[in-house]
DNA sequence: AGCACGCCGACT
DNA sequence: GTCGGCGTGCTC
């Protein structure tokens, strides 16, 4: 068989390579087509290269080419390509999770195309006769100026076939309407320091470069953002933004499209109906979106004329992905800056500890923002409160109390935040010893007393909650230590005219909650916040006076030795929701361990003093970003097969004595959903011989899954965030 | 991941 | 006697 009669086919399976199929004519690299794989009928990507086919193959046809879109860019298969080499996964499959799902499956799909309608100069000179007097009507409103459907259905309900008719005959077509982005007025005037970050990045388009630019809560981060997509606008390019989950929600969309009026805003995001998804994706794609705002998945989404990239929160987890392709779209919007020959622009008030190396390091440039945006807005004062010392009612001690109820007094709004929903974090039996354990996790069930259940946090598991000891009978079972549901209610007892809210995932769940929200706070009928740390991740409540952190001490000595890093980079994000626009802020921390060096660099808002510190215990302990890792993990039913899985996988792979491999050991969550969890910390200082090692092991794991049968999963996870 | 093929229990 | 349970094995 001749070579060009063959084409490597990517497919969404989960299996290394791609498969060799027969092709009449030959078709361009990114063509969606339709092929029959173990007798189902699979969505295929024409893929670059030749493999050829494994030797005594017999090849199946390339059943259909799917034509509706034009091929998928290079630089989308590359990018894809890359994550798969990179996160050391199936290249079908990671490729495959960059696409819209409309266009994962066997079908031929397009967006219905919505660009306005006009006149062609042959239309212009054929009027329709005056008796036929919708089609005049038509023919009037298009000669005048260009029509959007619902304008043309509007003049005449048979508009869309009439035009369907005229487009065929060449009087009307469809066209893509340059779009004017209006300059907004009334701008706010920025700082020197956001004015020097502006023209420090602006000079960077055009060519690739990270910028680091850091900034502090209320230094105006975002203006930045905003200035430099408009010059990129100007210029008739496209700005890509990504942003946490959290921080993606209405009042920024619409600050955007306040700012950017007449520009096509695509916003992607897990909520979206997978048709609008498709169409936000094919917008962008075909260059008619000029930004695309979206959380992590928005990262790979073409831009045919991209030149910025803007990462918000790049410290933030949300942006790496926990199953499957489990990719950061921060470091791979920085690849593809480079690959693009664009600047990527990574913001955070707290960064993380892996860019503030690769600052120091010189990769990434930096960019400053110490002082807030508003002049009159100073940092505010953080007391740290000594539990040890002080006589705590439902975990509030008396200066907390105090300092709300005179926030109170004031009619100022004041947050408190706790990490932990639910009403209480365990139940226990003091008699016997007896608490609420998960019967699938190795964890605690929280109460939750409104529902009037026990429920894990990880597995979802639910039961009614026991009225007595389900060991020793005992009836006097008690919640211990507190959760959101908790403390309103504790608040609500001490302070009566306190009208209290509470947000976490339980009142938020609901699609509206954040309308309703956002009208209570605005409208001033909230005293007081009571939340996780929803509450300190992009949502603006206004003028804070007074932000109190309870239950935070379990981040200090943590056996994960992020916990540290992410719980100094909440408390800082949470305290700089005191004090904003003019309002002098608080902030109370209550703690067992107030001296503690993490405290005390809050207390001095020194975000640098303890990244310093915290970068050289990483040196010292040899771990991220001193060293690279990653995790080979496995979960079955039965604990001992899994660590056997890693060890038979550590007796196959050849020793590099650079890299360094811990375990089989049990995972930090030992036991999640009624599976056992064992893993292999890989670890090395080179990256290259990390990946050599992962990708000397891809065959052996393939080959040992296989052997382990059904009841083994594993999988490999590059830069891991949890242990 | 699917979906086939393949060997053992309760039904027309 | 079949319909169908889900155990393992392969997919260009």
């Amino acid at each position: 068989m001749n070579d060009t009669d063959c084409v490597e086919v990517l497919l969404d399976v989960p299996l290394q390579g791609t498969f060799t199929y027969r092709l009449a004519t030959p078709l361009p690299v990114g063509t969606r087509v339709r092929v029959n794989f173990g007798g189902r009928e699979l969505c295929g990507v024409i893929a670059n290269g030749m493999n050829g086919p494994a030797p005594g193959v017999k090849l199946k046809p390339v059943a259909e080419a799917y034509t509706a879109l034009p091929p998928l860019p290079g630089s989308l298969l590359r990018m894809a390509a890359f994550a798969a080499r990179y996160y050391h996964h199936p290249a079908g499959a990671a490729l495959f999770t960059a696409l819209p799902t409309l266009l994962r499956q066997p079908r031929d799909v397009a967006p219905p195309d919505r660009r306005p309608w006009r006149l062609t100069e042959a239309g212009r000179l054929a009027p329709p006769p005056p008796r036929q007097r919708a089609r005049l009507a038509l023919w009037q409103a298009l000669a005048g100026s260009p029509q959007e459907d619902d304008a043309l259905r509007a003049v005449s309900p048979q508009a869309a076939r009439v035009l369907a008719e005229w487009a065929g005959q060449g009087l009307a077509e469809r066209f893509d309407a340059p779009r004017e982005v209006k300059a907004a007025d009334g701008l706010p005037e920025l700082t020197g320091e956001q004015a020097a970050a502006v023209d420090a990045v602006a000079a960077s388009l055009g060519r690739y470069q990270a910028w680091l630019l850091q900034g502090v809560t209320g230094s105006g981060k975002t203006e930045v953002y905003l200035r430099l997509i408009a010059r990129v606008l100007a210029e008739g390019r496209q700005a890509l933004v990504v942003v946490p989950e959290i921080s993606l929600t209405p009042q920024l969309i619409e600050r955007f499209a306040r700012r950017f009026a007449g520009a096509r805003i695509a916003c992607l995001h897990s909520h979206l109906a997978d048709g609008e998804r498709l169409e936000a994706w094919v917008d962008a794609w075909q260059g008619r979106a000029d930004i695309v705002i979206g959380t992590r998945l928005s990262v790979f989404t073409p831009l045919p004329r991209l030149a910025l990239i803007v990462v918000d929160e790049e410290h933030d987890a949300s942006l790496k992905q926990h199953d499957g392709l489990r990719y950061h779209a921060r470091d791979l919007a920085v690849w593809r800056a480079h690959d693009a020959g664009v600047p990527v622009l990574l913001g955070s008030a707290t960064p993380s500890l892996e860019s503030v190396a690769n600052a120091d390091a010189g990769r990434y440039r930096r960019l400053a923002l110490t002082r807030r945006a508003h002049a009159a807005a100073r940092l505010p004062a953080v007391r740290l409160i000594d539990t040890r010392r002080a006589e705590l009612t439902d975990g509030l001690s008396a200066p907390v109390v105090d300092a709300l109820s005179g926030a109170l007094a004031r009619r100022e709004l004041s947050l408190v935040y706790i990490n932990r929903r639910g009403y209480a974090p365990v139940l226990a039996c003091p008699q016997c010893g007896w608490t609420s354990g998960c019967p699938h996790c190795s964890a605690r069930q929280v109460v939750h007393l409104q529902a009037r259940v026990l429920r894990c946090h990880h597995c979802g598991d639910t039961e009614p909650l026991p009225r007595a000891c389900p060991d020793c009978g005992n009836a006097d079972i008690r919640p211990l230590g507190e959760g959101t549901q908790r403390l309103e209610s504790a608040l609500g007892a001490l302070l009566p005219k306190a009208r209290i809210l509470r947000i976490d995932r339980d009142t938020t769940a609901r699609k509206d909650a954040w309308d309703a929200v956002y009208r209570r706070v605005s409208a001033g009928e909230v005293d007081i916040l009571v939340g996780t740390q929803m509450l300190a991740k992009g949502h603006d409540f206004g003028a804070l006076s007074l932000v109190v952190a309870l239950g935070c001490d379990g981040g200090l000595y943590s056996a994960d030795f992020r916990a540290g890093e992410r719980l100094f980079s909440t408390l800082m994000q949470v305290a700089g929701r005191a004090g904003r626009a003019g309002v002098a802020g608080e902030v109370l921390v209550q703690t067992q361990w107030p001296d503690h060096p993490l405290y005390q660099a809050l207390a001095r808002h020194d975000f640098d003093g303890y990244a310093e510190t915290l970068l050289a215990e990483r040196r010292e302990a040899g771990f991220p970003p001193s060293a690279h890792q990653a995790l080979v993990r496995a979960d079955a039913p039965d604990g001992a097969a899994a660590a056997a899985f890693l060890q038979g996988l550590l007796a196959l792979v050849a020793d590099d004595p650079a890299v360094r491999v811990f375990g089989p050991a049990p995972a930090l969550m030992a036991r999640l959903a009624g599976r056992e969890r064992a893993q292999l910390v890989i670890e090395c200082t080179e990256r290259a011989r990390l990946h050599a090692w992962l990708s000397a092991a891809e065959p052996v794991l393939a080959r040992l899954g296989r052997e382990a049968g059904r009841a083994l999963r594993w999988s490999i996870d590059v830069d891991p965030l949890e242990l």
